[in-house]
DNA sequence: CTCGTTGCAAACACTTTGCACTAAT
DNA sequence: ATTAGTGCAAAGTGTTTGCAACGAG
């Protein structure tokens, strides 16, 4: 099987317990982090850990397929281990990123793929709107 | 009407060349440029004018509901004076992003409003694939 | 004349790079 | 033992800010 110590391994990268650390917290949450975040949540326990390797890192596991990055319109990017294309929304009051589960865009790609001369690779879809946590919050207010 | 230099005014804003020029730049362009392109095209026009007031300017019109930003994966923000949400597309080989025009999204939208707890207030499509220049291109090597 | 705007340079935020030291193989 | 990876600091991008000189109203 393809374990993220496999694969790194079989393309002569060496496994050290940053990678795996870092592959790790993207694996378990899904809150789609910078690399900012990425480091400030390993700070406790890679106190010696520096925000460059997790820059390197996450380039090399994009190179392997293990994680895409998003850019949602901030300046920086966020990293997700769900290589698979699917939407994402993002909360325009705090910034949160979620997935959009069970979206079928085959309909609307097969269009857009009848409509351009492009030789279609691959998309990336962001909603935009308020989620519900800041909905109550606004709620609350009024 | 609401033209950009009525727009301006109304809105308490100067109407100087700078802003005008900036804004034609995007109206009479279809390459979604970033604010160094813009800065180059007009470098010839007016050779003092800075990169920092076009990011002061197409801030301004973002504001006015003038142009609207993109991303599309690149480390700079891309700029259309097309506000309509309308789907992108980016060759990934030589970087250039056309509109996608006469693509119906309404039904995708649909389902997802209906996934999603959020509250929705918009949403950007990139695609990515190789435009007809660089496939023929690709073909010419082969 | 007045106040917002420009252009410059400095400051910023995010990301990348160079390099001596360290650790995986 | 060999070779790649880490951590640090410095350099690189793209963007924003502070401010004196300027120009639109």
């Amino acid at each position: 099987m393809d374990s993220i110590t496999t694969l790194l391994r079989n393309k002569g990268f060496k496994v050290t317990p940053q990678r795996l650390a870092i592959y790790n917290v993207l694996v378990n949450t899904k809150t789609h982090p910078s690399a900012e975040m990425i480091f400030n949540e390993l700070q406790p326990v890679y106190p010696t850990m520096s925000l460059a390797t997790v820059y390197k890192t996450v380039e090399i596991l994009r190179e392997l397929g293990m994680v895409q990055m998003l850019n949602v319109g901030e300046d920086s990017f966020r990293y997700d281990a769900i290589v698979e294309t699917h939407p994402h929304i993002c909360c325009t009051a705090c910034g949160r990123v979620d997935d959009l589960e069970g979206i079928d865009s085959a309909e609307f790609v097969k269009s857009v793929e009848a409509a351009t001369p492009y030789e279609l690779t691959g998309q990336q879809f962001y909603f935009y709107g308020i989620c519900p946590e800041c909905q109550k919050k606004k709620m609350q207010q009024h």
